[in-house]
DNA sequence: GGAGTGATGTTCT
DNA sequence: GAACATCACTCCG
């Protein structure tokens, strides 16, 4: 079932952020459709937070759309290099949104990884962490920045609303409990000050396609290739 | 596997 | 001209 507008259209982003850990990220883009289950999302709120592009009501061209209802999508680029997604939430006038960081790939694996410019063979089964299997290549979908090009999403979809055909998020009932969720500090958002500190990252934890996966993914798995 | 660093384009000072 | 919600590569162990 996709998510409803009013999902997005709730006053805290870092529930919201929470609740979206286990949704399935849908896109049907260049006629193919890719997905994949969200396992990390870092929660951004306009009002009170210097880690937000639209801190203190700055409004450019750039963070117009984080001002409108939630549930639209809003695509920047990164470093010069990366696209990184993020949903807008709340209602108009409040510049909130989740930025979603990783996903466990589910569907349409081969094209992302020519999305990827990954041509490596065998990404069977990326979800198992079998003794025995060559361990998943995580380039492909953990972190902001791989996710969207394994997605296909760029900054063409700036301002796409997810009750539309192209991007979309879908409720599998796929649920966790609160065990299984990771409350952490935000990543590289230094220039925040205090509010760097803030635990508005989650992600599903021991899940290996959370980013910088060596430093959250517990022991256990074999590292042996 | 960890530190260091270059790539690259938009936004804002 | 600096900073940037990143990534992949090198070098060193």
């Amino acid at each position: 079932m996709k998510l409803p507008e009013d999902f997005y259209r709730r006053p805290d982003p870092v529930q919201i952020s929470r609740e979206l850990l286990g949704k399935y990220l849908i896109t049907h883009i260049g006629g193919v459709r890719t997905a994949g289950i969200i396992v990390e999302t870092e929660a951004y709120n306009g009002r009170t937070d210097k880690a937000c592009h639209a801190h203190l009501g700055r409004r450019t061209k750039r963070t117009e759309i984080m001002y409108h209802r939630g549930g639209l999508a809003y695509v920047y680029l990164t470093y010069g290099l990366h696209h990184l997604f993020n949903i807008v939430t709340n209602e108009a006038g409040f510049a909130d949104a989740v930025l979603i960081r990783a996903l466990e790939p589910t569907e349409g694996l081969e094209e992302m990884q020519l999305r990827r410019g990954l041509a490596r063979p065998g990404l069977a089964r990326p979800s198992l962490m079998r003794p025995g299997l060559a361990r998943p290549d995580y380039r492909l979908t953990a972190g902001p920045g791989v996710m969207s090009q394994a997605l296909g999403i760029t900054r063409e979809h700036w301002g796409e609303n997810l009750q539309g055909d192209k991007i979309w998020v879908e409720d599998r009932n796929y649920t966790l409990a609160d065990q299984d969720i990771l409350q952490r500090p935000r990543v590289g958002i230094a220039y925040a000050q205090e509010d760097a500190l803030l635990p508005w990252r989650f992600s599903i934890r021991n899940n290996p396609w959370v980013s910088r996966a060596k430093a959250t993914y517990e022991s256990g798995n074999n590292s042996a290739q």
